[in-house]
DNA sequence: ATTATTTTGGCAATCGGTTGACAAAACTAT
DNA sequence: ATAGTTTTGTCAACCGATTGCCAAAATAAT
């Protein structure tokens, strides 16, 4: 067993300084509460021993431990890289740690790992999660919950507003000559999912257009690739994928078979994950502003957790934009 | 305050079933311990009352929190998104739980976090640290530490053998008439990155090319880029990039100032990380078996935690390969 | 039937902090 | 100088589990 001298605890500091031990507590818990040279030289005998809090031993009677969980479906999904790098950032800026959890796109994974994680965590940040609205319902009872990218009732959420990105989108391949389009849509079960398509279905329509959803698939590469026949019987000349991920299988596939993007087939992603503009053409993307998100995502729990509010509002000011590349462009002559 | 009926303790399950708490406890964690009619009993109460052991209750007399750091230099660098898809897995298995942090590419914002963390967790993994030996050694003294792509004496380490994905590489260059590289190098304070420099300078030597370090440089797509011109001042038709963040911006590069790539300047990557076959053409690259590479990391981890060696011997039995894709070729005549 | 042995489960201390209640000390005001 | 207030630090209970020790109960052996 590694040795390692055991870490300093609040008694041997109390015992250096010559005071109690709840004196040491109330010294370095409470700034103020205690004679201020009282606590110099408490400060300077925790320094001196090096001490730090132990976690658990304050996490036992407060509650609260200091930590927070992020729930994503796939860690490899480049989606994720952004969300947890913005949680990650607003949460050590308030001394918060991140604790990161895959449901590896299944429910069953998920409602175990968020059942270990739960216990260990002051809130929950749900990203693309698969759990039905009663479960998440239920966790919010127990621990401070916050969706991305989904909307259950009386659960705090962040989501940006999907129509600017999509409109712009929708415009630009209008103007473009466009009049069928496809979406291909990705788990049934997403609620971000049914969210693009019926903003897609809404603006085709207004602008005169015809859509048709192609899907569910898996919200991956293979997926985007495996569809090029259907995507071709459709007659659609522009598709939307449910994500990059999938426009960028799309492209792949209608490489190998020779259709030329944009000429032949215009494609558009959801996203902007790192990654979607090596493609050959740079895939066109609705652009989410995935750091700001997972900034959002942590202020929002904390906020639940300072104050006693049970639910945040839902909306935000977070929005989406298209981002034109190279895979959209003016439809064949 | 969110009121959550509080959870069940063992003290609940105790006066359920009319038995001691430490009952409970014996039975739950002691299989055999307590007869079996009992222990059934209290398996029933346990789950009538949808019981979840307190983590930190736990953690306090035993020292173990079931919780794992792994501590990353960039959380957005793709190639840390398998080592650790990987370790999650591994831990997952084990009934461990992944935090993970973020250094931000600095050594300060590393001990920081390294601080904050250490206490909580049973075992620390360290991806590209850039923290000096002895600091590691030290905290090696607290925590079992195991090191990814990095080798310090006493300190337990994950690094795939380099030499057959470099020999492969440098093979496949000379066969192809190449007769000059560069190496255009990482961060210097890298382990890793002076052990590929040192793989490839034997190996460049060995089959009678010249071979030039340009660097050091930071590990991401802008430094790739910007390399361009020292790239081609420097005579080399092929260049070996410390990473394939810095590969893809040289490829960039390249085709922004209308070089072809093979035809006038091969590049090889490190790391084979996800989209690098996004690009045009896409990169060749040497290869890590990043995934296994995070759950060997983890297994060493639990290995000392488990038994009492305080040092597990360096080596792995994992490799590098050379992935052929379409950014070398043949020297142009 | 009695003694020896093994099982089983309860008691109580412990991990390292936090916190309400309270008394001693210090300070203020009259 | 005395009573009234405020400040400061101590005491002790508590958070929820684990675990060594021991006694009671059950079982086996003679």
């Amino acid at each position: 067993m590694r040795v390692s001298k055991k870490a300093a605890t609040i008694y041997d500091i109390a015992q250096l300084a010559g005071v109690n031990p709840s004196t040491v507590s109330r010294a370095l818990t409470t700034p103020g509460r205690i004679n201020a040279k009282t606590e110099a030289k408490i400060r300077a005998a925790a320094t001196e021993l090096n001490y730090r809090v132990n976690p658990f031993a304050r996490a036992l009677p407060t509650g609260r431990t200091k930590m927070l969980a992020v729930m994503v479906a796939d860690i490899t999904n480049p989606v994720f890289f952004d969300v947890v790098r913005g949680a990650e950032s607003a949460a050590a800026e308030e001394g918060y740690t991140l604790v990161i959890a895959e449901s590896q796109e299944s429910s069953i994974n998920e409602a175990d790992a968020l059942e270990r994680i739960t216990p260990a965590v002051d809130g929950v940040i749900l990203a693309t999660t698969r759990l039905d609205d009663q479960t998440i319902q239920g966790l919010n009872r127990q621990k401070p919950v916050v969706l991305v990218n989904r909307e259950v009732e009386n659960v705090s959420d962040v989501v940006p507003d999907n129509l600017p990105g999509i409109k712009e989108a929708v415009e630009h391949l209008a103007a473009n000559g466009h009049k069928h389009l496809a979406f291909l849509s990705g788990p049934s079960a997403s609620w971000i999912n049914i969210a693009r398509w019926e903003a897609l279905l809404k603006f085709a329509v207004a602008y005169g257009m015809t859509i048709v959803e192609i899907g569910p698939n898996e919200p991956n590469l293979e997926a985007g690739s495996k569809a090029i026949e259907r995507i071709q019987a459709s007659g659609a000349t522009a598709v939307f994928t449910y994500n990059d991920l999938m426009g960028i299988g799309l492209l792949r596939a209608a490489a190998e078979r020779g259709i030329k993007v944009p000429k032949e087939l215009s494609i558009i992603g959801f996203d902007n994950i790192f990654g979607s503009d090596f493609t050959t053409p740079p895939l066109s993307t609705i652009a989410l502003p995935l750091v700001q998100v997972g900034r959002n995502a942590v202020e929002a729990v904390l906020r639940q957790l300072d104050s006693n509010e049970d639910v945040v509002p839902h909306g935000s000011d977070l929005q989406t934009a298209f981002i034109l590349r190279g895979s959209t462009g003016q439809v064949k002559a």
